[in-house]
DNA sequence: GAAGACTAACCCAAATACCA
DNA sequence: TGGTATTTGGGTTAGTCTTC
């Protein structure tokens, strides 16, 4: 069933700061709100007349826009007279929906941050809505017709349907393997791998860096180029078919690299030194995925088969109990290749001022990801508002969260059906989510060859460092306490990353400070090391003064 | 002379094929 | 899988023709 695209018009915009209010139009033209009284700062309201003044049906806010607390009051449930909300989404990002009493106009509120992620502080409105415009431009570059959406994963959601070839009409999973999928796939791999609080307590796991010995060290933070996309390749999709061990075991050994999921349990090797290669969910599944590697350590878990081939490749234990295989086409091939033409537009764009750069890179970036989260996603939540636990349907009691004198619940859409239904593509999702964990473990670099029988020679990622400096893995990231040498660019000795998408580069660096015991802490060094940058790492690998010209990409590598 | 219609040439992205 | 080479084909553009 191919998925159809649908025609969007844009959206009449205001692009306003939160704090003040003050902001500007889609044709950059200024906006100041109207305040009553003495007050500096505008109510939510008053944003909301000032927009609907200007026949804006949508405020993109910028800047500080408040985080709220358990118990605390939602910034978008406060006090609107003119106009009643409806359908607020108040989790993250966060969408507020109202209608106009008078007019029935409707306004939308969404926030800038849930397009565009700075490094370096926020972006003003006007440069919010150049980075808009440019997004826009570089996304219709590569696909004519395509607009922005109202979120980054409905936009990405769009651009598939228009890049999906001719030629593929890839048919949707049967319910029960789709239901699988859901149970038994994960998405990215978050691990801790020092001693302390963070580290996973089953007995299956070990921690490589015990903080007891060494308290300090080097920090670098090392992730993948606009990772996602070159893992797009070829993907596997309907129809599926269920495998008997023999028949799982039997395609294993024939093609080794089919599009395929298999029901495993293994045995880390005796001799294992470093950390786990296949995930399996914990007992509680609130508790998320474990990945032991223990010597010895069993386990039993459904994998992809590209992680499958890396536990063997690596002499992990492994039997087959039963599978299933998804026929190969090249259904994400077209999509992702735009997304990567977008994107390399925006960063070649020497016209833009720099946040802005960064800014739609980074938009870029969001259609991408969240674009693959979409496709597992099974109808979304809505949130709805009422000042009266009376008025909160029974089904729902259990999503109600109290805000102040307010009470917000969840309730969630059907499953998709229709058109819809073409949308829903969970192997998809599964697949990209496998490589990505597969590929934060051993990646490419430009030293890389393929060797007939010797595999991959001098690869990158988690499995080619030193264990005893490997502090844990978020996603496409890793975090060691002393500098790969592959993460560098190609212009130093050693150096393996040639600016290709998809590669594993340094992102920052700091020469000594006190190791992270929490994810927490990790992900506060993870900021400081971006914040420091990657110069002192390349001066001390032995490059030159970088040019203005690799400052000027780097910033926009997020 | 200008505007629109038509066509051939060309370019580049997309699709395909194949290899290590 | 990741990479490269080749084929295919859609779309743009420059050039020419036609008509008013």
């Amino acid at each position: 069933m191919r998925p159809v695209p649908w025609k969007v018009r844009p959206i009449p915009t205001v692009w306003l700061d939160h704090t003040t209010g003050i902001g500007v139009t889609d044709s950059g033209a200024r906006v100041t709100p109207v305040i009553e009284g003495r007050r500096k700062r505008p109510t939510l309201a008053e944003l909301l007349n000032t927009a609907h003044n200007l026949r804006a049906e949508r405020i993109m806010l910028t800047g500080k826009v408040p985080t709220t607390g358990a118990g605390e009051t939602h910034w978008l449930i406060t006090p609107t007279p003119g106009w009643t909300e409806g359908g607020h989404w108040l989790s993250s990002p966060p969408t507020g929906r109202f209608t106009h009493d008078t007019t029935g106009d409707k306004l939308e509120v969404r926030t800038a941050a849930e397009w565009f992620t700075s490094a370096d502080g926020d972006l003003t409105p006007d440069e919010a809505r150049q980075a808009w415009v440019a997004t826009s431009e570089a996304i219709r570059s590569v696909a004519r017709d395509a607009e922005l959406l109202k979120s980054p994963a409905a936009t990405g959601t769009q651009l598939w349907a228009q890049s999906l070839p001719r030629t593929v009409d890839p048919e949707p999973l049967d319910e029960d393997v789709a239901e699988l999928l859901h149970r038994t796939a994960g998405q990215h791999r978050i691990e801790h791998l020092t001693t302390g609080p963070s580290a996973c307590g089953c007995g299956g796991c070990r921690p490589l860096v015990d903080l007891g010995a060494t308290s300090h060290g080097g920090f670098s933070y090392v992730d993948g180029r606009f990772m996602y996309a070159s893992l797009c390749r070829e993907l596997g999709t309907g129809p599926a078919r269920r495998l008997t061990a023999a028949q799982a075991e039997e395609l294993l050994t024939t093609s080794p690299y089919a599009r395929a999921r298999f029901h495993v349990e293994f045995t880390v090797p005796e001799w294992w030194d470093t950390l786990g290669v296949l995930p399996v969910a914990h007992d509680d599944v609130q508790d998320g995925w474990h990945y032991p590697n223990v010597p010895g350590a069993r386990g039993r878990t459904w994998v992809d088969g590209v992680e499958l081939k890396l536990a063997l490749d690596g002499g992990w234990d492994v039997e087959v109990l039963e599978g299933i295989e998804f026929t190969k086409a090249r259904v994400l091939d077209t999509w992702a290749d735009r997304l990567r033409r977008a994107r390399e537009r925006l960063t070649q764009d020497r016209d833009l001022p720099a946040p802005v750069r960064a800014a739609a890179v980074s938009a870029v970036r969001a259609v991408l990801i969240q674009g693959i989260g979409a496709f597992a996603s099974r109808g979304r939540e809505t949130t709805h508002v009422v000042w009266s636990a009376r008025e909160v349907p029974a089904h729902a009691a259990a999503t109600v969260v109290r805000h102040g004198d307010a009470f917000a619940y969840r309730t969630r859409a059907a499953r998709p059906a229709g058109q819809a239904a073409a949308l829903y593509r969970p192997e998809l999702a599964a697949q990209v989510w496998s490589r990505g964990r597969a590929r934060v473990l051993e990646c490419p670099t430009a030293l890389s060859k393929r060797l007939p029988g010797a595999g991959m020679t001098y690869a990158g990622g988690a499995l080619s460092v030193d264990p005893a400096t490997l502090l844990g893995v978020n996603g496409d990231a890793i975090y060691t306490t002393s500098v790969p040498a592959w993460s560098l660019p190609v212009t130093v000795p050693g150096g393996g990353d040639d600016g290709e998408v998809g590669r594993m580069r340094l992102q920052g660096w700091l020469a000594s400070t006190k190791l992270p015991s929490t994810t927490a802490e990790r992900n506060r060094l993870r900021q400081r090391a971006e914040a420091a940058g990657v110069e002192e790492a390349l001066v001390a690998a032995g490059a030159g003064e970088p040019t203005a010209d690799v400052a000027a990409t780097d910033q926009v590598d997020a």
